[in-house]
DNA sequence: CATGAATGAGGCTTCATTCAT
DNA sequence: TATGAATGAAGCCTCATTCAT
């Protein structure tokens, strides 16, 4: 009996925590990091100022785990995404349409991960950095492993991998900031053919090339 | 009427206003905009808080000033590299060789450009986007043209500038926050490499190209 | 939500409310406005600089809230002791009786109102002219009633009214900064002799009035 | 020789100094004493700022010089005017009329004296408040000696000229303020009545003046 | 003497965080 | 736990005054 009513709580708990994030997430969206103020977290929250701080320890423990959440959603969701493949290049797309989906998705997610937050804070923007260098980190092994199948021209897999998130990127900055280019889906595919390009994609000799590619 | 307006004190004044730009780089490349107080920066440049507001009229007035000139260095820069060339691959690698050569002179500039840039305040942002939309539109501009001359094989222009623009921002910062890679110089022809491949260059009509390009 | 915003918070609130403008009407009649900082006023009130503004938006909204407060008051007391009289010279007389009672009674309100006064702060002092003009107003509104029933000599009843208001005013202020004439009752009397003469009270029908009023 | 160069140094400096004060009092006249900066003073003398404080030890000590000056100048403006008379009430009017043909002269005297200065700063306010009282002395004067001549009805000359005083006083700020009356001369005569009548002027009917008068 | 750049205390206001209820 | 009033450090900016030239 006590032991449910614990558990209740405990939801009821968690519960806040997570109307908090939700409110927090909208908020530093629309109005960067250091333009917002926990009385207006709060406020969009429904709570009172001193009850955040219940919940949480400080205005940067809400945005570390803020940026951690979507850290492990955009993982998750590429891990996800990937597990239907087993073609490098396959993967490697999958990776890449998991991000502009979550994105699509995420609005704000994007937002802040892309826009609103960096350069607020070094402690903080290492956060940031570190998501960066996991999905470079992620596209190298792609890349390496196509590397040893002999599938890819290009050497420094390190640097293909920064110029492939890095165009990317841009390209869904642009988006976010000014809607352009206007259909995201369409730039995702000229995207794509653009990296494919410059990752010195060999032509698959063989024909069991012909159904696996673009599936 | 001792005092006199000489150009020794008119050029003093001047180097003063230079060496308050000069710290407000510093600071603000370490510590962002809005983590930066008049205070830090004028006991950085080593003057009172109130000389400060003789130089600039506001922090705003600051940020502007140096991020125009930010803008006009750049874009001056870009300019000279390309006033060598003639052909349109050769300008789009001398832009991008400008960026590089510019940001690894000014590592502050560059922080500041790419790194302490994005979610701060609206009025300067939108500044920064400014300088990388005529990044990008520059790009464009020399993709469209090769694509005129019918040398291009990818389709979207724009796209493909800004996957252009993306992929070297990307590199660049990388380098510029944790050193990695850690040669640039090679890097970046790697990553000429790649964006080259990914725009769709096509083999330039005479033999001599053939074996450089592709392979 | 063991906090509740019972009506004894509430009191206590509005409490504090009052308690800042007590003490900000005590500070602006020793200091003046612009002399006095919100520091200062916290301080008198027993708050922190911060608390200041919970209750009030800035500086000005304060002496805003003071100086309506003021006029609210004087406007109420004077028309509470005029309610009783029909006769003219009565609500005349009834009317500077109430400003001398307020002023004496409420000095920190007849020091701001009369000496802090001019040439402080430009929308400030609109508010206190203000309040001087409707006084003036009121009066010739009395005097122009009077005139209409043919009981006054005087002609102009504007500079009547101004003439009316000036010499109370002088009289009080002079009581309030240096004390002197010592008893405002007794002067209040000759005050009002020496207006009324000077508004040119015709006798009142009644021959005995003959000899004492305008010889 | 030095002799004479020295006194047309002396002069110069003097010179200077009046240009200053000139200034200032426009200055003030517009913008209130702590409106007013010692850069906008200097300015509008055409001085450095740093010419200032070799004329004058600081703020304050202008605003005192300012008032002092004033103080004189309507002194020795009454004196002048009241040298023309021997009969006390003559004396009384010529007093008044040169109050305000100098207000109207020196628009900006006025506007310092009974405008834009009180209020400000007690140590200032006490010079502004010895020349009303000076003013109040002189008038009381005048009333002593009339009434020991028998030719007023009013009792307490001390209230009688503070009503007096005040009643002028009120009439030129309105005029100042918002110039109300609009003809100051016609409504001084009107006013000047007014206080006659108030301080009880006895008829002076033919011979009888000479008796009447000296009594 | 003159200049105007330099100084820094002090004013207003915001906001992350604490605390009494 | 929940509340929101209270706190005070810190930021931006002004301006009387000083000082090197």
């Amino acid at each position: 009996m006590v032991y449910r009513q614990t558990n209740r709580i405990k939801e009821k708990i968690e519960c806040k925590r997570r109307e908090i994030i939700r409110a927090a997430r909208e908020v530093f969206a629309e109005n960067s990091y250091q333009g917002t103020s926990i009385k207006t977290v709060a406020q969009r929250a429904k709570i009172a100022t001193g009850t955040f701080y219940l919940y949480f320890s400080n205005k940067e423990a809400l945005i570390n785990t803020i940026v951690d959440e979507m850290f492990s959603e955009l993982l998750e969701y590429i891990k996800n995404e990937r597990a239907v493949y087993t073609d490098g290049f396959d993967k490697l797309q999958a990776s890449m349409e998991a991000c502009i989906k979550l994105f699509i998705k995420e609005n704000n997610l994007a937002k802040i991960l892309l826009i609103q937050v960096p350069g607020v804070n070094n402690a903080f923007n290492a956060k940031l950095i570190e998501i960066e260098n996991e999905l470079i980190k992620l596209t190298k092994e792609d890349l390496d492993e196509l590397k040893v199948q002999g599938r890819l021209t290009g050497e420094d897999t390190l640097v293909s991998a920064m110029a492939f998130v890095g165009s990317f990127r841009q390209v869904i900055i642009g988006w976010l900031r000014e809607g352009r280019p206007e259909k995201l889906n369409e730039a995702f595919s000229t995207l794509m053919q653009y990296n494919l390009r410059g990752l010195g994609k060999k032509p698959n000799h063989n024909r069991q090339e012909n159904g696996e590619d673009e599936r």
